[in-house]
DNA sequence: TTAGATTGTGCGTTATAACGCACGTAATGT
DNA sequence: ACATTACGTGCGTTATAACGCACAATCTAA
């Protein structure tokens, strides 16, 4: 969600320059007015799939090749950048660090729960696993009726497609990362 | 840009009630509420790309299957569904059939001019192609320097990588399909 | 039957996409 | 130097996406 827009704003541009046209001749070509389309270029902007359509049409190209992300070898994603969903009155913040995205099957988190801070989940899509492995403090995860104490360096890999609970059961503010698989 | 909403309506609601969600699941789920989803199910809807990316992220599943269109054997497309383009004062009037698609490198139009119109484009991309065939009246079209007047009946192919400009040199209203190719 | 819960839709409000217009800058021409 | 054109951005307005709330219909429970 951070990136859809930049990376339609990328594409964009790099089509609109590579065949030298203005934003005026886009506009044209496409319907879209050029305030939009320079917004749009800019990242200001999260258009509707319609715009998007209308551009990609005017453009005689893919809707796809707008918002494919052009591939790149190398991502940095600056902990300041990625914003925390917040559970348990704040006693919980959850940073997607890595979300799904088409072609890969996972995705990554890192979690941090206050002293006491519980997490529930619903069951996610059968024959989802995760993995989780504990940086700091201690963590208590309640699959159906079982209970597994994992702590500091410790890890577990557990089938998430039934409901389960995430619990910090230790005395000090604890952090560990999260990975979901989500199966073929 | 007719259908995309309805496509992705379709998609939406097709994957949500395979895995027996409700709206307010998915709204769980994905962080868009439950008016909205339903609004985008029905199509009365042109959500913003984040919001499809979104609920992509929400149900683990890429962003094209929701607006990739089921492969359909067999479409129509009634008259008064084309909403046309006018040009030229309202003596031009341009019904867009079969728009650019990816994976065709063409799109089929159907146009009307009324006695004395005049419909002048810019030079399509490098390569292109338009085919015309004339089925009521007349009408003329000058590339550049030359000039070609076709009948009813009659068709025409030309280059269309440079300006070109029509005009209803006949005594009647004309009719015509253009199919513009793009190389590939 | 009645009470409770669950589902999808309608309504009023707020946020923002999208537009037309006009301005500042840069490039071009004479 | 000045005028001219072309290009991208800022501003104010309008259209509409997106939200929360509440209602009507359907199903469950007892």
């Amino acid at each position: 969600m951070k990136h859809i827009n930049s990376i339609l704003a990328q594409n964009l541009k790099r089509l609109r320059e590579e065949r030298k046209l203005s934003l005026d001749k886009v506009a044209d070509l496409t319907g879209i007015s050029k305030t939009m389309l320079g917004q749009i270029e800019r990242g200001e902007s999260s258009p509707s799939i319609a715009t998007v359509w209308k551009i990609a049409n005017g453009l005689k190209i893919s809707f796809t090749s707008l918002i494919h992300e052009p591939a790149t070898d190398t991502v940095v994603v600056p902990a300041d950048e990625v914003q925390a969903l917040v559970e348990d009155n704040g006693k919980v913040r959850i940073y997607p660090l890595f979300p799904f995205e088409d072609g890969r099957r996972f995705e990554i988190y890192s979690l941090q729960m206050e002293q006491g801070g519980y997490l529930s989940a619903e069951a996610h899509i059968d024959g989802t696993e995760e993995f989780i492995t504990v940086f700091e403090g201690e963590l208590t995860i309640r699959i159906s009726t079982e209970e597994y104490t994992v702590r500091r360096g410790d890890s577990i890999r557990f089938k998430a497609d039934k409901p389960h609970v995430y619990h910090n059961s230790g005395e000090t503010t604890n952090q560990f990362s999260m990975v979901i698989h989500y199966r073929e």
